[in-house]
DNA sequence: CGATCGTTTGATTACGTTCAATCGTTGTGG
DNA sequence: CCACAACGATTGAACGTAATCAAACGATCG
């Protein structure tokens, strides 16, 4: 590992929760692996004996029906790690991950960490608040689902890959479209034709370039009701 | 307490977990109060500084958004805790919770938890482990709304009330019907309709009491795809 | 240059929402 | 005790959104 590599990693929550040591012995001499586009990662129902971290590119966490269909339930990116908690409760995973852009990745055993635990109970408070975190979103994504229209779940989307609260904005789209649709539960074609529609708000798109004019106009679309314009 | 409370808190997890001697100096001398159907047990923004175990009744877990609309998060029901995890890290709920059906209900404060977990770390993993529960539940709403349709969610919500697996069954819905329609993330309307056409599989309905003459054939309709019957 | 993949566009259909009216039950007050 | 509100649930009709099926387009890559 880089400095570079050491220096983002150290900034997610749990390895700052960790403390350099720990942290530093539970890596030991592994290094992120490069992952193509399409690999996956991990199975829905594989046995969960280790937690991930991403240094570069984005992983898709999903769903895999009987029919075939995959749902996604989240995405991650550079700097978070993600199957914390499911690791850490050596269950199984509840979900797939695969990488969605070519990707470095640091997958990090979970026995020991079971063990730094019992020594520094501290660690099981940030674990908790990093489960939290993740429960809070899914919280948020089911209300998402189930109050709002495809444009608006579209106009938070664009929102939250943004800092600013308000004044211009401009983007690159993290994924493929078609991802980006399937993790706001709707069709590829039903994405297409939402995003165009927010043209009217002000959102251009050229590629996987999105220009927004207005990011408080757009926020307050994303909160309204359907009903009202 | 009764016997019989003391009986049935000692069955959730996360009591078991404590342990009696634990469990006793946290509850001290409390009881659980009774609630009317209506009463706000707490507020999405408020102190999460204690979490609840319910004796008797429904619970719902929801969010209220801007233009006064609520959506259902969640219910809970007898023998099982809720806001363990926004408690227990001392932030603020992230939803509201309101008593849906005459109820009893044990409010434990959290101070005390916060305290005795930094004393007996395998506490935290078990409040890891119920969190993780939530959060599969939580993972395996999302999704029931992208992927099936309404039907479908009636179908596996029918079918989450019931032990068996197979044969026929009996139930009563365990409270109204508006709010398992919001639960379920559709419109009172599309909640009845959605349940007329299941009759086509064998579920009567009268009142809040249904009766599926064919648990394994409703699975398999929950399950597959909409195209095909 | 042709093949492939991701995206867009078009036409049609289906599902669920919305608005509205009705029905049945429950509970209340005259 | 009955009449009548009040509420939950159902039913009907019209509408709207998104899904589906199908085709075309554009960029990228071999």
């Amino acid at each position: 590992m880089t400095t570079d590599d050491w220096t983002i990693l150290s900034r997610a929550p749990l390895f700052q929760a960790m403390g350099s040591e720990i942290t530093a012995s539970l890596i030991g001499s592994r290094v992120p692996r490069h992952y193509e586009r399409g690999e996956r990662i991990f199975q829905q129902g594989d046995p969960a004996d280790a937690f991930f971290f991403i240094r570069e590119g984005w992983v898709k966490l999903f769903r895999e029906r009987e029919d075939g269909r995959e749902i996604v339930v989240s995405t991650f990116t550079a700097g978070e790690t993600f199957a914390e908690a499911a690791m850490f409760l050596g269950g199984r995973y509840p979900a797939s991950a695969e990488v969605v852009t070519p990707a470095r990745i640091l997958r990090v055993e979970g026995a020991g960490l079971r063990q730094a635990i019992l020594k520094q109970p501290q660690l099981a408070l940030d674990m908790l608040a990093a489960a939290f975190v993740h429960l809070k979103q899914l919280v948020e994504q089911i209300e998402q689902l189930k109050a709002q229209s495809a444009p608006q779940r579209i106009a938070d989307f664009l929102l939250g890959q943004v800092s600013a609260e308000s004044g211009p904005a401009e983007i690159a789209l993290p994924y493929d479209k078609a991802l980006i649709a399937n993790r706001l539960g709707m069709q590829p074609e039903s994405f297409s034709r939402a995003l165009a529609r927010l043209r009217e708000l002000g959102v251009t798109v050229a590629r996987d370039n999105v220009r927004m004019k207005d990011i408080a106009r757009l926020t307050e679309f994303a909160a309204r009701a359907t009903r009202d314009d």
